[in-house]
DNA sequence: TAGAATAGATGATTAGCATCATCTATATCG
DNA sequence: CGATATAGATGATGCTAATCATCTATTCTA
């Protein structure tokens, strides 16, 4: 396939990018390769530099481009529903056991922040993280009106918890960690420890 | 060097262990590499697989030590003070610039989680982790009466924090978050944003 | 003190990766 | 419709890593 139009040139980027953000998501800056990432696109890796400057390039289009999905699906629960019933629907869905086993399709947060954290000062991955943070921080604003600081602790717990429910998967203590987490943001208990969403 | 008494071994292979606990935490498990580790004890790579049966093996001793290190200070700290001002002391000493600043020396929870949530169930990693987390869980039982829920909240929101402020750690964002958790917390804000400690 | 066991060094092997040079067939433009 | 730019494929290069075979000198053991 050795051309492709403009506009499918375009799709074809995005794909890659769309498949590097699950991917990023699911195993990690290092365990993603540039062939792996083309491949999910179902393109090889010849064309990569085509479209991205470099590795970094891409992981930290990708980091935005999981922030935004995200930022996206959170301005829908809170057009749809009154302030009270989205907050809870929110963190229930967050510190739930469907949302620990799908990290690929889940929260950059606690699936991203080590890499970042890792990253050298500079990094278009640490950039990409703090905006995209930011970002989410200010959709959260409205849970608690406009306070920041309400906004802060409540997105460390919950990234805490599932980063920590997720590192210790088989353990009992897993569940233990949502279901106490979920209990003291929303009150009840009704998220999945076993059952379904 | 071609051989070392039985008690030198010894030492060397705690000396390998201390010195890869640290690089563990500062840079990854992806980071760390068999001769990088061998050469932070003195050695070269040649006697790695006289000590441990591979990579994961001595990745794995590494988390359990550097967790083994933790809970002896937090022994230490509730050993030398009363319970309430143990509590506070270990609250913001951990959601502290100095303690982002410095991972390689600091909580393995928030330095290993993601290589632990990334590695695969049976992974040797992923139960040094688990049971390392129980052990902090324990620990921090006598700050909360021994309420467990109550410390796995307080555990994921410090745990959250401070991974996410190093996340973030080129924008201002990262010193908010860690006064904010650090105010919920504590109550005050005696922790150091910029001053010594 | 002689012989066997072994800690640690050297170096080879195999494999995977990022990056880039080159090729080619087609899509776009004049 | 012909010329040119370019998306994408093939394949090379150079690097780094995990693992292991082998060698050597020294420490233990009998």
């Amino acid at each position: 396939m050795p051309r492709a139009s403009k506009a499918e040139a375009e799709r074809h980027r995005e794909q890659v990018i769309e498949a590097t953000a699950k991917l990023l998501r699911a195993h990690g800056v290092d365990k993603v390769s540039v062939p792996q990432a083309m491949a999910a696109a179902g393109l090889t890796h010849g064309g990569f530099y085509r479209h991205f400057s470099s590795k970094d390039d891409l992981i930290a289009q990708a980091c935005s481009a999981a922030f935004a999905e995200r930022a996206t699906a959170l301005d829908d629960l809170t057009q749809h529903t009154t302030p009270g019933r989205a907050r809870t629907e929110f963190l229930a869905g967050y510190v739930s056991a469907l949302h620990r086993d799908n990290p690929a399709l889940g929260c950059p947060g606690p699936a991203l922040a080590a890499d970042a954290a890792r990253a050298e000062p500079g990094d278009p991955l640490r950039q990409a993280f703090a905006t995209g943070l930011r970002g989410m921080v200010d959709g959260m604003r409205q849970f608690d009106d406009g306070n920041e600081e309400a906004v802060l602790v409540e997105l460390s717990t919950i990234v805490g918890a599932l980063l920590l429910s997720r590192a210790c998967a088989d353990d009992d203590l897993s569940d233990r960690i949502l279901t106490a987490v979920r209990e003291h943001l929303v009150g009840d208990a009704n998220g999945e420890t076993s059952p379904a969403e």
